[in-house]
DNA sequence: GCTTGACCTCAAGTCGACTTGAACTTGTAC
DNA sequence: GTACAAGTTCAAGTCGACTTGAGGTCAAGC
């Protein structure tokens, strides 16, 4: 089970065989060759390609998911970047908290228009500081969609 | 200062105004009126601008974040749908945690190649395990690209 | 030897959220 | 009364990450 066909990665990672084209094309992946037309990849693309969805999820872009690869394929990723990003991650955690509270409290608070209650106004103010609001201008680029349905 | 007109809203609220044009333009905020040419807002748009921001960093789409107003322009929200995106919240949070934990250990692991490394292999399989990776064709859209500086 | 189903290429399309550019208008300051 | 900064419209462009469609190729099974 050394040499997997595109059909068996796609299966196996979930990803499918146009997105793994496209990250071929891109150099983010390799496969070793081909079988007839087919696409042959090592084993070893499937957990590059976990690395890959965990990039994803951290916020990372293909293009710098791609630039922690060295040549050979292997993750060769600068250190401090990576601390960096974990930091950010770890801010961004702050973020979602305040966000859950708020939206716990609005499904919660019984106040009929939430712009008058001063819990929502003081988690809004709180959301403010951590400058999840009032971010001007470098905000993300569009909306993550938090996964749906497996 | 009740009436702000878009400049005013553009400073105080971080949002550039062809943004701002864009919100009217869907539906998301409404104007006054002109003055001349210029949009007048009421400065009840700053807090419904720090809602749309908290909603976009929470992972709605600006549709649902429409869709969340009432026809009066008052937050209307059904709440049990605040509810479930609250909890997905949670488990981003969770995945967040566990992917700062994988950066932070390649950070600092001296193996040469993390695939070797236990620990990292064990950190990718709790990934997988929250789904985080191996999440088959229903990920975020596009990446989202952390806050930068101010 | 032929069918079949899974692959292939390449160009173009899609999606959301904006931004940009060209050409025009206006209130305010001098 | 004129210059000018800051607005305006509208169509089209951009970005990343894919997906789709049309038309072609191939290896395995019968």
């Amino acid at each position: 089970m050394r040499v997997l066909d595109i059909g068996e990665v796609a299966e196996r990672s979930g990803v499918v065989p146009s997105t793994l084209r496209y990250y071929e094309e891109i150099g983010l992946i390799a496969s070793l060759g081909r079988h007839g037309l087919r696409r042959q990849f090592d084993g070893d693309v499937l957990l590059k390609l976990s690395l890959i969805a965990m990039g994803k999820a951290a916020g990372f872009s293909l293009e710098e998911i791609a630039g922690m690869f060295g040549r050979d394929g292997r993750p060769e990723i600068p250190r401090d970047q990576l601390r960096v990003r974990a930091d950010e991650l770890q801010r961004q955690m702050v973020e979602l908290r305040t966000l859950r509270d708020v939206l716990r409290h609005v499904a919660d608070c019984p106040a009929p228009s939430h712009l008058e209650c001063p819990t929502f106004r003081k988690l809004m103010q709180a959301a403010s500081r951590e400058r999840l609001v009032y971010r001007p201008s470098s905000g993300p680029r569009s909306g993550r969609k938090a996964a749906s349905k497996p």
